[in-house]
DNA sequence: AGCACGCCGACT
DNA sequence: GTCGGCGTGCTC
């Protein structure tokens, strides 16, 4: 280990601005990547040595690294990694730091099982369960107490009792591995000559170092299969591969799937497992005894030793971008990971982000497309429902044109599905008699009635309340009126309209990961024909008879001002649409629409992706919007409005003056006020070639004083802006 | 991020 | 008169 020095530099877990300075005591050994426990403060904090001080702290107030743990050091590439992302967010590298050492328990030797064996000695009272048990030991093998006592059917304490007599000992044994190595040829898939031309034009990128691939291909052209082939190209190389996807609800597929490929389960990684479980993975990513993972987001920091391949499945999802602590968007940290580590990244989508296509383009991605379908893939045969002129009576929400189609489908034996991204029954409750509006009182948003659980709720805050039954301004009865449709709405009308269908409500509101689950295996076997979803019936879940997709409010997605409007809104629903049709059968697909001229609906009925993207790309270019330029959001927020509009004011009159830098504000946000705290937005925009997080961080540092309940947030290529 | 220190309102 | 609200500052 090489000795740095009698003082070092250490990046503790701790939003703290830059690395502290520590002693290292005598006879403790470092080195750079050391993961140690140092006193902060009044309380021991985790960190990781950098290296030699920058600086030079006061030697006298210096303290000593409290403990070094016995993992090994934290590699190169994942450190330069923690350091990249902090910079280019803007966060405190601690906080990044924080994203790395999500295990504690990871850091402690792993606490051995405790298994028994025969000593020799035979007990001096025989029973038959005593009997039983020691019939077990034939060989020399030792035997854990669960296993043991399942295996002859007594209970744990005859197990004590042998311990007692000295018939058994008990032994400390390793634990297990977590998995077990993947096998890269245990079951390869059949490839389909496209899929063949895929695989291949991945393996033509530069051999072992870093590069980018976009695979881009419909739903059901066979991306999944390309893909492990690359991770089992990356798994012969001896390198560490992880499948990153966007919900952590899509893992239980991809881990049978990947089973079924390479003989073994993947290690899973996201923020639903139990601390054990989480150590285990953590400690086994380190040791680079778990060769891959399938996990989500967070998976994108675990400390592999020799990261060979990061898989970003449906790659243009919303859902890669953390909004919260860190604003990173994972896709773009598994690019710059890669890169650091000289490993290969594979970007999946059917619908890929502009920027992805616009990298493809380009040519710094490989643009990797499966053209023709494989099995079943059939794209659905859109049309548009004009609401102006073909709309649904008064009260109601299906158009005629698509209520006839549902009693088609289901006369037919088939399944339909209802899409609607808005939860609950209706997005607002207004009093006719005083036209009192129901909002949230610590947000600037309407509340949501959900009418199954009887009550009002704030999307952005989780506030709730118990849906009322007279006004609560005039006191009025009777005079409440729910204005728009929520899917529990759409069902009501479903009921009232099909009532021989067989309908089920999904959404995420709708109970436990295992409930909706259910949900999904009984809509496989035919229970429901109706389906009304949400998003949550859009991703990744395939319906074998389901032939019938109506789009209830298609503009849902394209009102706000949001760059990223038409993209998302594209997506969202060539994925639910794509739900339709996948068994040799062509599905159908309605899209009820007030702009069914608009370029996405047009590039939806035509079935033209690639007339999409042409098209988005050129609005892009031509506003300078990303990838063509950089956003940067800044939002202010305050108890106050007036305190927090005069700092916002301020903000942007500090803005340092640069080239080719438009700024946009301040402005109350759209949702001017969450958990109590009024918002106020800033826009900057930059040329691509500009460096933005440098820009905004020398504004802030030489900006006015942030304080009191005044918050000043930055977001780097922002994806929301409500 | 914690956590302690510090100054202004409703109570055992 | 105190308990405690959270604003402010500090942690090698």
């Amino acid at each position: 280990m090489t000795f740095l020095g009698p003082v070092v530099s250490v990046l503790v877990s701790v939003a703290v601005d830059g690395p502290y300075s520590y002693r290292v005591p005598d006879g403790m050994a470092v080195t750079r990547g050391s993961i140690v426990l140092v006193p902060l403060g009044p309380r021991p904090t985790l960190g990781v040595v950098l290296g030699l001080p920058k600086d030079n702290f006061a030697h006298n107030r210096l303290k000593d690294i409290a403990r070094v743990f016995d993992v090994p050091p934290l590699s190169e590439e994942l450190l330069k990694t923690v350091d990249w992302v902090a910079r280019y967010t803007l966060a405190q590298p601690g906080m990044v730091l924080r994203g790395v050492l999500r295990s504690h328990e990871a850091l402690e030797p792993p606490r051995p099982i405790t298994a028994y064996k025969r000593t020799g000695f035979e007990p001096e009272r025989m029973t038959d369960a005593r009997a039983r048990v020691l019939a077990l030991f034939e060989d020399e093998m030792a035997w854990a107490k669960p296993a043991l006592v399942g295996a002859s059917g007594v209970s744990p304490s005859v197990i004590d009792g042998l311990v007692k007599t000295g018939a058994l000992e008990a032994v400390a044994l390793a634990a297990p591995p977590p998995v077990l190595p993947p096998e890269p040829d245990f079951a390869p898939a059949e490839l389909s000559g496209d899929q063949q031309k895929a695989i291949e034009a991945i393996r033509a990128q530069d051999e072992g170092g870093f590069s980018v691939a976009l695979l881009d291909g419909i739903t059901g052209s066979g991306k999944t299969e390309v893909f492990f082939e690359s991770v089992a190209d990356c798994l012969r190389a001896g390198k560490q591969a992880a499948i990153i996807l966007p919900e952590i609800a899509l893992t239980h597929t991809f881990l049978d799937r990947f089973e079924k490929r390479f003989g073994q389960r993947a290690a899973e990684w996201h923020s639903d497992m139990t601390p054990v479980q989480r150590a285990k993975v953590w400690r086994g990513v380190l040791s680079g005894e778990i060769r891959a993972v399938i996990g989500a987001r967070s998976a994108l920091f675990l400390p592999f030793r020799e990261l060979g391949l990061f898989v970003l499945d449906e790659e243009h999802d919303g859902a890669f971008k953390q909004a919260d602590r860190v604003n990173y968007h994972g896709r773009d940290m598994a690019v710059v990971r890669a890169s650091l580590a000289g490993a290969r990244v594979i970007l999946s989508s059917a619908t890929p982000s502009v920027e992805s296509r616009n990298n493809a383009n380009s040519g710094r991605y490989a643009h990797v497309r499966l053209e023709s379908r494989f099995a079943d893939a059939i794209l659905p045969d859109v049309t548009a429902i004009d609401m102006r002129a073909e709309g649904p009576e008064k009260g109601q929400w299906i158009a005629p044109k698509l209520a006839r189609a549902v009693f088609d489908a289901l006369d037919r034996g088939e399944q339909a599905l209802l899409f609607l991204n808005r939860r609950g029954y209706a997005p607002l409750t207004l009093c006719r008699a005083c036209g009192h509006q129901y909002q949230c009182p610590d947000c600037s948003t309407w509340l949501v009635e959900h009418r199954f659980r009887g009550v009002l709720m704030c999307h952005h805050c989780g506030h709730e309340e118990r849906a009322p039954e007279v006004c609560g301004s005039c006191g009025a009865t009777d005079s409440l009126v729910a204005v728009g449709p929520g899917i529990e709405r759409i069902a009501e009308e479903v009921a009232d309209r099909f009532p021989g269908a067989r309908p089920v409500v999904l959404s995420s509101d709708m109970g436990s990961m295992s409930q909706i689950r259910d949900r999904f295996s009984e809509i496989a076997r035919g229970e429901y024909n109706l389906i009304i979803g949400t998003q949550l019936v859009a991703k990744g879940h395939h319906f074998e008879k389901l032939s019938l997709v109506g789009v209830i409010d298609a503009d849902l997605g394209l009102a706000h001002g949001d760059p990223r409007a038409a993209e998302k809104t594209f997506q969202i629903l060539t994925q639910v649409t794509g739900r339709a049709g996948r068994a040799s059968r062509v599905g159908k697909a309605f899209l009820q629409t007030y702009h069914p001229e608009h370029a996405v609906m047009q590039a939806m009925i035509k079935g033209d992706r690639e007339g999409f993207y042409a098209h988005e790309l050129e609005v892009r270019q031509q506003g300078g919007l990303p990838p063509f330029g950089r956003l940067a959001a800044l939002i202010v927020s305050g108890a106050d409005h007036g305190e927090t509009f005069t700092l916002a004011k301020a903000l942007m009159a500090a803005a340092p003056l640069a080239e080719g830098i438009r700024r946009f504000g301040p402005v109350d946000a759209p949702v001017a006020m969450v958990r109590g705290r009024h918002r106020v937005r800033i826009l900057v925009q930059s040329p691509k070639e500009f460096d933005l997080s440098g820009y905004v961080r020398f504004w802030l540092q030489n900006g006015p004083v942030v304080r009191g309940n005044l918050r000043v947030q930055v977001d780097i290529d922002p994806m929301s802006f409500y």
